[in-house]
DNA sequence: TCTTGTTTAGAGTACT
DNA sequence: AGTACTCTAAACAAGA
């Protein structure tokens, strides 16, 4: 069995959908939205696998984004020239993959009707609409003593200070974070791994805040191909990773908590291929669920209208 | 013309 | 087994 490491899975499909891989791309990027072409670029820049029959998977990308509704198309303004849209993840899409399975969702997020009206239809209204509302969050309020409007200093110029819908509480008094912030993507156990350091980066970047190169450099070791933390923010630049990160990264030390207990922390596909070789040291995690997301759960959307509370997350704990 | 976006359809696969 | 989800293909329209 071919081992992770050198060049192991570079051609290799990724154990991702393209769902998952457009979430990333869009959680990914500073403004947590994305034209097509970006999402296109980010796929290809971290997956060799797609940069061969493009014309293929593209169309499939394609067709998840106008068939989801986790997916939302934001107008460009006028003054911002280019093709095509925004698209950005439905605030409240939540946990999709928190079975840990990046290849298949729990459940599909669907909108209601009345909703799909102000989301699809005219989604930076309903952008505007939860942003007025919910000006902050948990994860704003843990650092209160932040100035929230000192966002990333959009790096494109091309938008207003859209911070995407990670610090959007919208349905989620507990605090919003989304599938692919990279909480949820490398674990759950915030005490263990805060620890560690690690999400640190993480809540820093969903605040808006430069993070320091040593810091950000600790998780782009561990998710390189998705480079949450790139050089647009201040990071380390992001090699093109030929490997994927979950298998093969070395970060031993950062998936363990204090009493040794190894943290779920990497997605794991259903059906692994063979070469997708579990990491040493985390052995048992590559099958069954891993909920490696949250101990939440997706809601259905009666449930949201019937007010049974935070439907994907308990208040984050930052202490 | 090319890119983007929408829609329909069918096959394969995982989940319940 | 039935259902749900993903992937692929294809046709078509609209806009840059």
């Amino acid at each position: 069995m071919p081992r992770p490491g050198k060049n192991s899975y570079s051609d290799q499909k990724p154990p991702y959908s393209y769902i998952s891989l457009t979430a990333m791309a869009i959680q990914n990027s500073a403004e947590k939205m994305l034209p097509l072409s970006d999402i296109y670029k980010f796929i290809m820049d971290r997956f060799p696998y797609y940069r061969e029959n493009t014309q293929r998977w593209q169309n499939s990308l394609r067709h998840n984004l106008s068939f989801n509704d986790c997916f939302i198309k934001i107008p460009r303004r006028p003054d911002q020239p280019g093709k095509g849209s925004f698209w950005a993840l439905h605030p409240d899409c939540g946990d999709m993959f928190e079975n840990g399975s990046f290849l298949r969702r729990r459940k599909r997020f669907k909108v209601l009707r009345a909703e799909h009206m102000a989301c699809k239809s005219s989604p930076m209204m309903h952008y505007l609409h939860h942003h007025h509302h919910h000006p902050g969050s948990k994860l704003g309020t843990a650092s209160a003593h932040h100035d929230h409007s000192a966002g990333p200093a959009s790096t494109v110029g091309r938008l207003p200070p859209f911070q995407g819908y990670g610090g959007i509480t919208c349905a989620q008094p507990g605090g919003f974070k989304h599938p692919f912030a990279i909480e949820n993507i490398i674990g759950r156990d915030y005490k263990g791994v805060m620890a560690s350091g690690f999400p640190l980066t993480s809540v820093m970047h969903h605040l808006g805040y430069p993070v320091p190169p040593q810091l950000s450099s600790v998780v782009n070791s561990m998710w390189p191909h998705v480079g949450m933390l790139s050089e647009s923010m201040g990071g380390v630049p992001m090699p093109a990773s030929s490997e994927y990160a979950p298998f093969s990264v070395t970060a031993k030390g950062l998936y363990h908590s204090a009493n040794g207990q190894t943290l779920p922390a990497v997605p794991v596909p259903i059906k692994p291929t063979p070469s997708l070789a579990p990491v040493p040291g985390l052995t048992g995690l590559q099958s069954g669920p891993a909920h490696l997301c949250s101990p939440g759960s997706v809601m259905e959307k009666s449930d949201l209208l019937e007010g049974k509370g935070n439907p994907l997350h308990p208040p984050l704990l930052l202490s």
